[in-house]
DNA sequence: AATACCGGTTACAAAAAGGATACTATATGG
DNA sequence: CCATATAGTATCCTTTTTGTAACCGGTATT
């Protein structure tokens, strides 16, 4: 479930200039859901019914989000010997080389959705 | 054409939690296409099909993804007076406030292929 | 006239993403 | 027995996104 993109050797201009290492970061965290996800976990692990309920996302695509994100290491799955069974998802510690990403663009909403509301 | 998700006043903790600021970053500049054409465009200014055949990116795509990014100001379309017609598109100032973002997943990008090479 | 380049648009098709609903199975409390 | 909660899965369907191919109007070259 490797992903990157094809880069011809000696054809380091073009790549770069198409945004290469940019396309290889939207594959693997791309998407409209794993990046508010990741983000939602760094204050701490959750469940899966309270990640599907904070982030009003579905079951079936919660699961399928979180299953990719595990399988590129940004999660772990640990289920709970509990009473109903519990599972915990959690980031890993490679999940932190995405906190510049997550904090900018974090940023960039803040600061966009201000500058959209002042100017009513 | 304004997006930012609705925030009920009062429920600033739900709202964070749910990853509010990255939706509307998304909302403005996810998909497939729209952080590579930023990132092509930091080199300076390019036209329509310079665009279409760096990025590999269809004219149907391309017109659409660079008339939002219009829509949202971060690029301007100038008509040239040369013998066919040209087009340039361009940053704007406005758009230099995403390059944390840009460049932090150019950085991540780079590093995450190169761990993914290194263990073949 | 024929060709080719520019910046697109139109019509159509395919694929990917997302969502609604119901349902599995286990277990607790009433 | 019934309701509720847990973590998903299965099925079906709609929406969004992306792509292909052809084409237009204009200009220049051959």
């Amino acid at each position: 479930m490797v992903k990157v993109h094809k880069c011809i050797v000696g054809d380091e201009s073009a790549c770069s200039k198409a945004g290469l290492a940019i396309r290889d970061t939207l594959d693997v965290v791309g998407g409209k859901w794993k990046l508010v996800l990741i983000s939602m976990l760094r204050d701490g692990k959750m469940r899966f019914r309270e990640l599907s309920r904070q982030a009003e996302i579905s079951p079936r695509i919660l699961s399928k989000e979180l299953q990719e994100m595990e399988m590129n290491g940004l999660v772990t799955r640990t289920v709970c010997n509990t009473k109903p069974v519990t599972v915990e998802y959690a980031l890993t510690p490679y999940s932190e080389t995405l906190s510049e990403v997550i904090i900018a663009m974090h940023k960039w909403g803040v600061q966009h959705r201000k500058r959209i509301i002042e100017r009513v």
